[in-house]
DNA sequence: TCTGGGGTCCTAGGACCC
DNA sequence: TCTGGGGTCCTAGGACCC
């Protein structure tokens, strides 16, 4: 084999049940399931990660937790502990930047790395064997010519597999595929390829480029055939990732209809996030508030601040205005609020 | 399956200006 | 005073991802 520049796409298994069954070792082979706080009959909270045991029970995240406790209601339910899946994700991070690659973190359970190497196959059991000798943690690695191809490598042999998928494999590997399986294709627009007779990858392939802009607009038509034949972003960066912004929201249990309460939930996340924005430096410059009414009904108000700033009285203002732009006749099951950063 | 929370990017339409 | 066309900014919504 000839030495070349490969993307290398590695995903943690099953990353926080697992991070759950290293702290309790009892739970190995159990069906463990993580999700909000713990308890699986409060209605309106969803599995956040499920372990292999669970999902032979047909569980998988998403799912609304007291459907898996239908599923499988001898599972062991526990809450999302985030600052302990954060520490376990630095560990697995910093061991791989140990390694001769460029590591672009993409979340706490992945990662593309990008390597110069005759044996890429040889780099990733190297890789799987530090992970695994220094946290405990199995992952799953895809080897491919760009991203597109890795991220979807990764996911032919879960749990703690390695497989390959290059541009020469491509036509033979994904095209008898639903559209379905492209990185970047959801249920919508599925949905709407299949209303164009177009099924497969290699449906999508071959379609008329024109006539995907004119149904998917100038960037994403075109932007779904690149992503049929196989193509990708091939650049790995190290340069760590920058918020464009931060938002928080909760969907209440029970929906809210009082108006001094909404206005108090808004106000308390406006603060909360301008006390982030000024700990991480970054100004504010729009506002969006977010609600969603019964049953299911979401609208967005935002405002554009006059100066960028991390004061959170202006911002606070900023999102109580927007709020007085809801007509809030109907009972709310969720708010929010978000804040965009200035460009740094 | 009665549907979380935290992100990113794109699109469409209106306002406004020349 | 019956009305063009282009550019830019802003807002709201939608789709997708983990």
């Amino acid at each position: 084999m000839s030495t070349k520049d490969w993307i290398l796409h590695l995903d943690l298994d099953s990353f926080m049940a697992s991070v759950e069954i290293l702290r309790h070792p009892e739970l190995r082979d159990r069906p463990v399931i993580v999700g909000g706080n713990g308890d699986p009959t409060v209605p309106r909270t969803v599995v956040a990660t499920a372990s292999y045991a669970a999902r032979e029970h047909g569980v998988h995240s998403g799912m609304p937790m007291r459907t898996a406790l239908r599923k499988s209601p001898d599972a062991v339910f526990l809450p999302s502990d985030m600052p302990a899946y954060e520490a376990a994700s630095a560990q697995v991070m910093d061991t791989l930047r140990r390694f001769p690659i460029t590591l672009e973190i993409w979340g706490l359970d992945e990662a593309f790395i990008g390597a110069r190497t005759d044996d890429p196959f040889e780099l990733a059991r190297t890789l799987q064997k530090a992970v695994l000798d220094e946290t405990g943690l199995t992952c799953s690695i895809g080897i491919g010519d760009n991203k597109h191809q890795a991220k979807l490598a990764a996911q032919f042999q879960k749990p703690a597999g390695i497989s390959q998928l290059t541009s020469d494999q491509w036509p033979a590997v994904m095209g008898p595929r639903p559209t379905s399986a492209l990185w970047g294709i959801g249920a919508k627009t599925t949905t709407k390829l299949a209303d164009m007779g177009l099924h497969t990858v290699a449906d999508l392939a071959a379609a008329d480029p024109r006539e995907l802009a004119r149904r998917f607009g100038p960037t994403n038509g075109p932007w779904l055939r690149y992503l049929a034949l196989g193509k990708g972003e091939a650049g790995v960066t190290d340069t760590p990732w920058v918020p464009r912004g931060h938002s928080h929201e909760t969907t209440f249990t029970t929906d809210l209809t009082d108006a001094a309460a909404i206005r108090e939930h808004v106000t308390a996340f406006a603060r909360q996030l301008a006390g982030e924005a000024a700990d991480e430096g970054r100004d504010v410059i729009r506002v969006t508030v977010k609600v969603r009414f019964a049953p299911f009904i979401t609208q967005t108000r935002q405002t554009k601040l006059d100066t960028p700033t991390t004061d959170p009285d202006p911002i606070q203002a900023a999102a109580l205005a927007a709020l007085d732009r809801f007509t809030l006749d109907r009972a709310v099951r969720l708010l929010g609020v978000g804040v965009e950063y200035a460009n740094r």
